[in-house]
DNA sequence: TGTACATCAGTGAACGCGCGTTCACTGATGTAC
DNA sequence: TGTACATCAGTGAACGCGCGTTCACTGATGTAC
Protein backbone atom coordinates (compact mmCIF):
# COMPACT_ATOMS: atom_id res chain seq x y z
CA UNK A 1 0.00 0.00 0.00
CA UNK A 2 1.62 3.53 -1.00
CA UNK A 3 1.73 6.27 1.34
CA UNK A 4 -1.02 8.68 0.94
CA UNK A 5 0.07 11.69 -0.63
CA UNK A 6 -0.87 14.41 1.05
CA UNK A 7 -3.23 16.90 -1.80
CA UNK A 8 -2.37 20.43 -1.10
CA UNK A 9 -5.74 21.82 -2.43
CA UNK A 10 -7.81 19.39 -0.45
CA UNK A 11 -9.62 20.64 2.39
CA UNK A 12 -7.80 19.19 4.83
CA UNK A 13 -4.34 19.79 4.90
CA UNK A 14 -2.34 16.24 4.86
CA UNK A 15 0.30 17.24 7.42
CA UNK A 16 -0.28 20.35 8.75
CA UNK A 17 1.38 19.62 12.21
CA UNK A 18 4.47 19.25 10.17
CA UNK A 19 4.08 22.30 7.96
CA UNK A 20 3.05 24.47 11.04
CA UNK A 21 6.44 23.23 13.16
CA UNK A 22 8.34 24.40 9.40
CA UNK A 23 6.76 27.29 9.25
CA UNK A 24 7.12 27.78 13.34
CA UNK A 25 11.21 27.44 12.74
CA UNK A 26 11.16 30.14 10.31
CA UNK A 27 9.48 32.51 12.36
CA UNK A 28 11.56 31.63 15.24
CA UNK A 29 14.56 32.85 12.98
CA UNK A 30 13.70 35.71 11.83
CA UNK A 31 11.69 37.25 14.89
CA UNK A 32 13.52 35.16 17.83
CA UNK A 33 11.33 34.20 20.70
CA UNK A 34 9.89 37.22 21.96
CA UNK A 35 8.53 37.83 18.35
CA UNK A 36 7.02 35.05 17.81
CA UNK A 37 3.46 34.81 17.16
CA UNK A 38 0.71 31.90 16.03
CA UNK A 39 -0.68 33.99 13.64
CA UNK A 40 2.45 34.57 11.46
CA UNK A 41 2.81 30.58 11.82
CA UNK A 42 -0.55 30.29 10.46
CA UNK A 43 -0.16 32.87 7.89
CA UNK A 44 3.10 30.82 6.36
CA UNK A 45 1.78 27.66 6.21
CA UNK A 46 -1.28 29.23 4.55
CA UNK A 47 -3.68 28.29 6.62
CA UNK A 48 -6.22 30.44 8.97
CA UNK A 49 -5.18 31.51 11.99
CA UNK A 50 -7.25 29.32 14.96
CA UNK A 51 -6.26 26.31 12.66
CA UNK A 52 -3.11 25.60 14.75
CA UNK A 53 -5.10 25.58 17.88
CA UNK A 54 -5.99 21.58 17.03
CA UNK A 55 -2.56 20.79 16.72
CA UNK A 56 -0.83 22.42 19.81
CA UNK A 57 -3.65 23.90 21.75
CA UNK A 58 -1.80 27.25 21.84
CA UNK A 59 1.38 29.38 21.67
CA UNK A 60 2.81 27.65 24.41
CA UNK A 61 2.38 24.24 23.10
CA UNK A 62 3.76 25.45 19.63
CA UNK A 63 6.91 26.19 21.06
CA UNK A 64 7.27 23.85 23.86
CA UNK A 65 7.42 20.89 20.69
CA UNK A 66 9.57 23.41 18.84
CA UNK A 67 12.06 23.50 21.78
CA UNK A 68 11.81 19.49 21.72
CA UNK A 69 12.74 19.51 18.21
CA UNK A 70 15.57 21.53 19.73
CA UNK A 71 16.57 19.02 21.47
CA UNK A 72 16.76 16.32 19.31
CA UNK A 73 19.15 18.38 16.62
CA UNK A 74 21.09 19.25 19.42
CA UNK A 75 21.74 15.47 20.21
CA UNK A 76 22.31 14.81 16.93
CA UNK A 77 24.54 17.44 16.54
CA UNK A 78 26.91 15.80 19.36
CA UNK A 79 26.13 12.67 17.56
CA UNK A 80 27.59 13.42 14.36
CA UNK A 81 30.54 15.08 15.65
CA UNK A 82 31.61 12.35 17.73
CA UNK A 83 31.26 9.60 14.92
CA UNK A 84 34.03 7.36 14.50
CA UNK A 85 36.06 9.06 17.58
CA UNK A 86 37.15 6.27 19.42
CA UNK A 87 39.76 7.96 21.69
CA UNK A 88 37.09 9.17 25.17
CA UNK A 89 39.18 12.67 25.22
CA UNK A 90 38.60 13.18 21.82
CA UNK A 91 35.66 12.06 21.33
CA UNK A 92 34.19 14.48 24.50
CA UNK A 93 36.10 17.06 22.35
CA UNK A 94 34.21 16.05 19.77
CA UNK A 95 31.10 16.24 21.53
CA UNK A 96 31.78 19.98 22.93
CA UNK A 97 32.18 20.81 19.13
CA UNK A 98 28.91 19.43 18.15
CA UNK A 99 27.28 21.28 21.03
CA UNK A 100 28.48 24.64 19.78
CA UNK A 101 27.92 23.98 15.97
CA UNK A 102 24.44 23.24 16.92
CA UNK A 103 24.21 26.84 18.76
CA UNK A 104 26.33 29.05 16.22
CA UNK A 105 23.76 26.99 13.45
CA UNK A 106 20.46 27.53 14.75
CA UNK A 107 20.99 30.55 17.10
CA UNK A 108 17.01 31.32 18.04
CA UNK A 109 16.29 27.97 18.13
CA UNK A 110 19.50 27.14 20.56
CA UNK A 111 17.93 30.60 22.85
CA UNK A 112 14.58 28.78 22.65
CA UNK A 113 15.40 24.95 23.56
CA UNK A 114 17.35 26.69 27.06
CA UNK A 115 14.83 29.48 27.98
CA UNK A 116 11.74 28.51 30.16
CA UNK A 117 9.96 31.48 29.27
CA UNK A 118 7.34 30.73 26.37
CA UNK A 119 6.98 27.08 27.10
CA UNK A 120 6.25 24.45 29.27
CA UNK A 121 9.03 22.93 31.04
CA UNK A 122 7.15 20.31 32.37
CA UNK A 123 5.73 18.60 28.81
CA UNK A 124 6.87 15.23 28.63
CA UNK A 125 8.28 15.21 25.09
CA UNK A 126 10.36 18.26 26.05
CA UNK A 127 11.89 16.51 29.14
CA UNK A 128 12.64 13.32 27.54
CA UNK A 129 14.50 15.33 24.63
CA UNK A 130 15.97 17.62 26.97
CA UNK A 131 17.18 14.45 29.23
CA UNK A 132 18.79 12.81 25.56
CA UNK A 133 20.88 15.66 25.06
CA UNK A 134 21.99 15.31 27.99
CA UNK A 135 22.20 11.87 28.47
CA UNK A 136 25.32 12.72 25.55
CA UNK A 137 27.27 14.19 27.24
CA UNK A 138 27.21 12.55 30.17
CA UNK A 139 28.27 8.82 28.26
CA UNK A 140 31.21 10.55 26.67
CA UNK A 141 32.18 11.81 30.50
CA UNK A 142 31.78 8.39 31.44
CA UNK A 143 33.78 6.99 29.19
CA UNK A 144 36.52 9.64 30.04
CA UNK A 145 36.59 8.56 33.72
CA UNK A 146 35.63 4.53 33.04
CA UNK A 147 32.89 5.06 35.23
CA UNK A 148 30.06 3.36 33.22
CA UNK A 149 27.69 2.58 36.24
CA UNK A 150 28.87 4.86 39.04
CA UNK A 151 26.45 7.51 40.42
CA UNK A 152 26.57 10.92 38.91
CA UNK A 153 28.74 12.54 41.51
CA UNK A 154 31.89 13.70 42.80
CA UNK A 155 34.26 14.32 40.21
CA UNK A 156 32.29 12.80 37.41
CA UNK A 157 29.44 15.18 37.92
CA UNK A 158 32.00 18.48 38.43
CA UNK A 159 33.51 16.79 35.21
CA UNK A 160 30.21 16.79 33.81
CA UNK A 161 29.49 20.26 34.94
CA UNK A 162 32.25 21.65 33.86
CA UNK A 163 32.60 20.43 30.29
CA UNK A 164 28.71 21.83 29.99
CA UNK A 165 28.81 24.82 31.41
CA UNK A 166 32.20 25.63 29.30
CA UNK A 167 30.31 24.79 25.97
CA UNK A 168 27.06 26.40 27.15
CA UNK A 169 28.41 29.64 27.88
CA UNK A 170 31.04 30.05 25.21
CA UNK A 171 28.10 29.62 22.90
CA UNK A 172 26.30 32.10 24.88
CA UNK A 173 28.70 34.79 24.53
CA UNK A 174 29.18 33.75 21.11
CA UNK A 175 25.37 34.09 20.05
CA UNK A 176 24.91 37.80 22.14
CA UNK A 177 28.36 39.50 20.30
CA UNK A 178 30.70 39.04 23.29
CA UNK A 179 33.36 36.98 21.71
CA UNK A 180 33.41 38.72 18.46
CA UNK A 181 34.97 41.59 20.87
CA UNK A 182 38.20 39.29 21.26
CA UNK A 183 39.18 38.49 18.35
CA UNK A 184 39.07 39.80 15.14
CA UNK A 185 36.98 37.65 12.02
CA UNK A 186 35.21 34.04 11.65
CA UNK A 187 38.60 32.51 11.97
CA UNK A 188 39.43 33.85 15.34
CA UNK A 189 36.13 32.20 16.35
CA UNK A 190 37.02 28.50 15.24
CA UNK A 191 40.57 29.35 17.11
CA UNK A 192 39.36 31.04 20.42
CA UNK A 193 36.95 27.99 20.43
CA UNK A 194 39.84 24.96 19.92
CA UNK A 195 41.67 26.99 22.94
CA UNK A 196 38.06 26.68 25.15
CA UNK A 197 37.92 22.91 23.93
CA UNK A 198 41.05 22.20 25.43
CA UNK A 199 39.93 22.64 28.61
CA UNK A 200 37.88 20.40 28.59
CA UNK A 201 38.17 16.74 29.63
CA UNK A 202 41.71 17.93 31.35
CA UNK A 203 42.40 15.71 34.50
CA UNK A 204 41.28 17.16 37.90
CA UNK A 205 44.20 19.26 39.37
CA UNK B 1 23.80 75.03 50.62
CA UNK B 2 21.78 72.00 51.12
CA UNK B 3 20.99 69.37 48.52
CA UNK B 4 17.75 70.26 46.97
CA UNK B 5 14.81 67.86 48.21
CA UNK B 6 13.05 66.02 46.02
CA UNK B 7 9.25 66.99 46.41
CA UNK B 8 7.23 63.66 45.96
CA UNK B 9 3.84 66.28 45.99
CA UNK B 10 5.17 68.57 43.37
CA UNK B 11 3.83 68.00 39.68
CA UNK B 12 7.59 67.86 38.67
CA UNK B 13 8.82 64.48 40.47
CA UNK B 14 12.16 65.84 41.49
CA UNK B 15 13.79 62.51 40.36
CA UNK B 16 11.62 60.54 37.87
CA UNK B 17 14.34 59.48 35.93
CA UNK B 18 15.35 56.87 39.35
CA UNK B 19 12.23 56.32 40.01
CA UNK B 20 11.65 55.00 36.52
CA UNK B 21 15.02 52.85 37.10
CA UNK B 22 13.77 51.41 40.23
CA UNK B 23 10.42 50.29 38.96
CA UNK B 24 11.68 49.17 35.77
CA UNK B 25 14.14 46.96 38.35
CA UNK B 26 10.87 45.45 39.55
CA UNK B 27 8.77 45.18 36.33
CA UNK B 28 11.76 43.75 35.15
CA UNK B 29 12.13 41.11 38.34
CA UNK B 30 8.13 40.18 37.93
CA UNK B 31 7.82 39.52 34.59
CA UNK B 32 11.13 38.98 32.65
CA UNK B 33 12.13 40.60 29.47
CA UNK B 34 9.02 39.53 27.35
CA UNK B 35 6.61 40.77 29.71
CA UNK B 36 8.60 44.27 30.21
CA UNK B 37 5.93 47.07 29.29
CA UNK B 38 6.98 50.98 29.63
CA UNK B 39 3.35 51.63 30.82
CA UNK B 40 3.53 48.87 33.87
CA UNK B 41 6.86 51.10 34.78
CA UNK B 42 4.59 54.57 34.93
CA UNK B 43 1.98 52.88 36.65
CA UNK B 44 4.32 51.57 39.59
CA UNK B 45 6.09 55.38 39.60
CA UNK B 46 2.72 56.68 40.08
CA UNK B 47 2.69 58.50 37.04
CA UNK B 48 1.23 59.37 33.65
CA UNK B 49 2.70 56.42 30.71
CA UNK B 50 3.64 59.20 28.64
CA UNK B 51 5.88 60.61 31.42
CA UNK B 52 8.59 58.21 30.55
CA UNK B 53 9.49 59.44 27.08
CA UNK B 54 10.88 62.61 28.71
CA UNK B 55 13.38 60.48 30.01
CA UNK B 56 14.03 57.40 28.19
CA UNK B 57 12.96 58.20 24.78
CA UNK B 58 11.87 55.19 24.48
CA UNK B 59 10.89 51.30 26.02
CA UNK B 60 14.44 50.23 23.87
CA UNK B 61 15.96 53.21 25.83
CA UNK B 62 15.14 52.56 29.53
CA UNK B 63 15.79 48.76 29.31
CA UNK B 64 19.50 49.80 27.48
CA UNK B 65 19.68 52.20 30.32
CA UNK B 66 18.62 48.97 32.93
CA UNK B 67 21.32 46.93 31.03
CA UNK B 68 23.94 49.68 31.28
CA UNK B 69 23.16 49.43 35.05
CA UNK B 70 22.73 45.81 35.35
CA UNK B 71 27.16 45.76 34.22
CA UNK B 72 27.84 48.10 36.46
CA UNK B 73 26.28 46.31 38.92
CA UNK B 74 27.96 42.41 37.96
CA UNK B 75 31.36 44.57 38.20
CA UNK B 76 30.87 45.81 41.86
CA UNK B 77 29.76 42.00 42.51
CA UNK B 78 33.22 41.23 41.54
CA UNK B 79 34.96 44.05 42.64
CA UNK B 80 33.09 42.91 45.80
CA UNK B 81 34.33 39.24 46.11
CA UNK B 82 38.10 39.94 45.33
CA UNK B 83 38.18 42.50 47.86
CA UNK B 84 41.59 41.57 50.14
CA UNK B 85 42.50 38.76 47.85
CA UNK B 86 46.00 39.24 46.97
CA UNK B 87 46.98 35.49 45.64
CA UNK B 88 46.27 35.54 41.79
CA UNK B 89 44.63 32.13 41.70
CA UNK B 90 42.40 32.82 44.16
CA UNK B 91 41.64 36.36 43.19
CA UNK B 92 40.26 34.81 40.10
CA UNK B 93 38.57 32.28 41.37
CA UNK B 94 36.98 35.23 43.88
CA UNK B 95 35.87 37.07 40.99
CA UNK B 96 33.94 34.08 39.09
CA UNK B 97 32.05 33.65 42.17
CA UNK B 98 31.32 37.29 42.25
CA UNK B 99 30.23 36.86 38.60
CA UNK B 100 28.03 33.85 39.67
CA UNK B 101 26.78 35.59 42.49
CA UNK B 102 25.08 38.36 40.96
CA UNK B 103 23.48 35.80 38.48
CA UNK B 104 22.08 34.11 41.14
CA UNK B 105 20.82 37.65 43.27
CA UNK B 106 19.37 38.90 39.76
CA UNK B 107 17.95 36.27 37.12
CA UNK B 108 16.08 38.61 35.38
CA UNK B 109 18.79 41.31 35.44
CA UNK B 110 21.40 38.90 34.14
CA UNK B 111 19.45 37.69 31.02
CA UNK B 112 18.52 41.41 30.46
CA UNK B 113 22.37 42.31 30.64
CA UNK B 114 23.52 39.67 28.08
CA UNK B 115 20.42 39.76 25.54
CA UNK B 116 21.02 41.72 22.60
CA UNK B 117 17.27 41.93 22.31
CA UNK B 118 15.07 45.04 22.95
CA UNK B 119 17.87 46.79 24.13
CA UNK B 120 20.52 49.40 21.92
CA UNK B 121 23.86 47.36 22.12
CA UNK B 122 25.32 50.78 20.19
CA UNK B 123 24.54 52.76 23.11
CA UNK B 124 27.83 54.05 24.54
CA UNK B 125 27.01 53.88 28.17
CA UNK B 126 25.77 50.40 27.65
CA UNK B 127 28.85 49.37 25.82
CA UNK B 128 31.05 51.33 28.59
CA UNK B 129 29.60 49.40 31.45
CA UNK B 130 29.98 46.48 29.39
CA UNK B 131 33.63 46.98 28.92
CA UNK B 132 34.21 47.50 32.62
CA UNK B 133 32.63 44.48 33.76
CA UNK B 134 34.86 42.57 31.27
CA UNK B 135 38.08 44.42 32.17
CA UNK B 136 37.49 43.40 35.89
CA UNK B 137 37.89 39.33 34.27
CA UNK B 138 40.65 40.70 32.37
CA UNK B 139 42.69 42.60 34.73
CA UNK B 140 42.84 39.21 37.13
CA UNK B 141 43.68 36.92 34.11
CA UNK B 142 46.44 39.27 33.52
CA UNK B 143 47.49 39.00 36.96
CA UNK B 144 47.59 35.29 36.73
CA UNK B 145 49.94 35.47 33.91
CA UNK B 146 52.05 38.04 34.86
CA UNK B 147 51.19 39.86 31.66
CA UNK B 148 50.09 43.61 32.63
CA UNK B 149 50.33 44.92 29.39
CA UNK B 150 50.73 41.88 26.48
CA UNK B 151 48.78 42.34 23.70
CA UNK B 152 45.20 39.85 24.42
CA UNK B 153 46.26 37.01 22.05
CA UNK B 154 47.57 33.44 22.49
CA UNK B 155 47.42 31.80 26.29
CA UNK B 156 46.01 35.00 27.47
CA UNK B 157 42.90 35.29 25.57
CA UNK B 158 42.37 31.40 25.60
CA UNK B 159 42.31 31.61 29.36
CA UNK B 160 39.95 34.72 29.16
CA UNK B 161 37.88 32.59 27.36
CA UNK B 162 37.97 30.20 29.20
CA UNK B 163 37.14 31.55 32.22
CA UNK B 164 34.13 33.63 31.12
CA UNK B 165 32.29 30.60 29.36
CA UNK B 166 32.84 28.29 32.38
CA UNK B 167 31.03 31.20 34.93
CA UNK B 168 28.34 32.89 32.27
CA UNK B 169 26.99 29.26 30.99
CA UNK B 170 26.99 27.54 34.75
CA UNK B 171 25.48 30.90 35.78
CA UNK B 172 22.80 30.35 32.64
CA UNK B 173 22.77 26.42 33.20
CA UNK B 174 21.38 27.12 36.77
CA UNK B 175 18.88 30.41 36.09
CA UNK B 176 17.38 28.11 33.63
CA UNK B 177 16.91 24.92 35.73
CA UNK B 178 19.47 22.80 34.04
CA UNK B 179 21.85 22.43 37.47
CA UNK B 180 19.03 21.18 39.87
CA UNK B 181 18.45 17.89 37.54
CA UNK B 182 22.26 17.59 38.85
CA UNK B 183 22.02 17.54 42.46
CA UNK B 184 19.91 17.84 45.40
CA UNK B 185 19.14 20.89 47.55
CA UNK B 186 20.72 24.59 47.42
CA UNK B 187 24.13 23.29 48.83
CA UNK B 188 24.35 21.11 46.29
CA UNK B 189 24.93 23.59 44.01
CA UNK B 190 27.39 25.68 45.87
CA UNK B 191 29.23 22.01 45.90
CA UNK B 192 28.82 22.05 42.04
CA UNK B 193 29.62 25.90 41.66
CA UNK B 194 33.56 24.90 43.46
CA UNK B 195 33.91 21.76 41.55
CA UNK B 196 33.71 24.30 38.55
CA UNK B 197 35.47 26.96 39.63
CA UNK B 198 38.48 24.96 40.54
CA UNK B 199 38.63 24.49 36.77
CA UNK B 200 39.09 27.83 36.61
CA UNK B 201 43.16 29.27 36.46
CA UNK B 202 44.57 26.10 36.22
CA UNK B 203 48.18 26.49 33.69
CA UNK B 204 47.26 25.33 30.32
CA UNK B 205 48.21 21.09 29.59
C1' DT C 1 13.06 92.80 44.27
C1' DG C 2 10.10 92.18 40.52
C1' DT C 3 8.71 90.79 36.08
C1' DA C 4 8.64 88.69 31.53
C1' DC C 5 9.63 84.84 29.22
C1' DA C 6 11.74 80.44 27.76
C1' DT C 7 12.27 75.89 28.94
C1' DC C 8 11.36 71.79 31.27
C1' DA C 9 8.54 67.83 32.91
C1' DG C 10 4.36 65.73 33.29
C1' DT C 11 -0.89 65.08 31.76
C1' DG C 12 -4.59 62.72 29.62
C1' DA C 13 -6.93 61.68 25.54
C1' DA C 14 -6.53 59.47 21.32
C1' DC C 15 -4.57 56.62 17.53
C1' DG C 16 -3.90 52.26 15.35
C1' DC C 17 -1.99 47.79 15.92
C1' DG C 18 -1.57 42.81 16.18
C1' DC C 19 -2.27 39.59 19.29
C1' DG C 20 -4.54 35.00 21.51
C1' DT C 21 -8.62 32.86 22.03
C1' DT C 22 -13.41 31.53 21.29
C1' DC C 23 -17.27 30.15 18.55
C1' DA C 24 -20.66 28.34 15.44
C1' DC C 25 -19.99 26.63 11.11
C1' DT C 26 -18.87 23.34 7.30
C1' DG C 27 -16.43 20.50 4.15
C1' DA C 28 -13.88 16.13 4.07
C1' DT C 29 -12.98 11.66 5.72
C1' DG C 30 -13.66 7.21 7.72
C1' DT C 31 -16.56 3.56 9.47
C1' DA C 32 -20.56 0.51 10.50
C1' DC C 33 -23.86 -2.02 8.54
C1' DT D 1 -21.81 -1.37 -3.44
C1' DG D 2 -24.34 2.04 -1.14
C1' DT D 3 -25.82 4.81 2.60
C1' DA D 4 -26.11 6.98 7.11
C1' DC D 5 -23.65 8.99 10.45
C1' DA D 6 -19.87 10.34 13.59
C1' DT D 7 -15.65 12.48 13.78
C1' DC D 8 -12.01 15.22 12.29
C1' DA D 9 -9.71 19.47 10.56
C1' DG D 10 -10.04 23.86 8.94
C1' DT D 11 -12.82 28.56 8.29
C1' DG D 12 -13.79 33.28 9.16
C1' DA D 13 -15.87 36.53 12.04
C1' DA D 14 -15.77 38.47 16.41
C1' DC D 15 -14.19 39.53 21.18
C1' DG D 16 -11.45 42.17 24.30
C1' DC D 17 -6.87 43.36 25.52
C1' DG D 18 -2.75 46.05 26.48
C1' DC D 19 0.61 47.95 24.12
C1' DG D 20 3.85 52.02 22.16
C1' DT D 21 3.65 56.34 20.46
C1' DT D 22 1.93 60.93 19.40
C1' DC D 23 -0.09 65.31 20.50
C1' DA D 24 -1.69 69.63 22.22
C1' DC D 25 -1.82 71.12 26.70
C1' DT D 26 -0.31 73.12 31.17
C1' DG D 27 1.81 73.72 35.56
C1' DA D 28 6.39 74.48 37.55
C1' DT D 29 10.95 76.14 37.33
C1' DG D 30 14.85 78.91 36.15
C1' DT D 31 16.96 82.95 34.09
C1' DA D 32 17.78 87.60 32.05
C1' DC D 33 17.31 92.05 32.90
Amino acid sequence: MPQPVPDKTAYHHGDLRRALLDAAELVLAERGIGGFTLRECARRAGVSHAAPAHHFGDVTGLLTALAALGFETLAASMREARAGIDDPRERLRAIARGYVAFARRHPQRFRLTFSRSRLNGDDPVYQAAAGAAFAELEAAIRLLHGAPDAPLEGVLRAALTQSWSVVHGFSHLLLEGHVAHMTDGEGGVDALLEGVIASIGQPAP
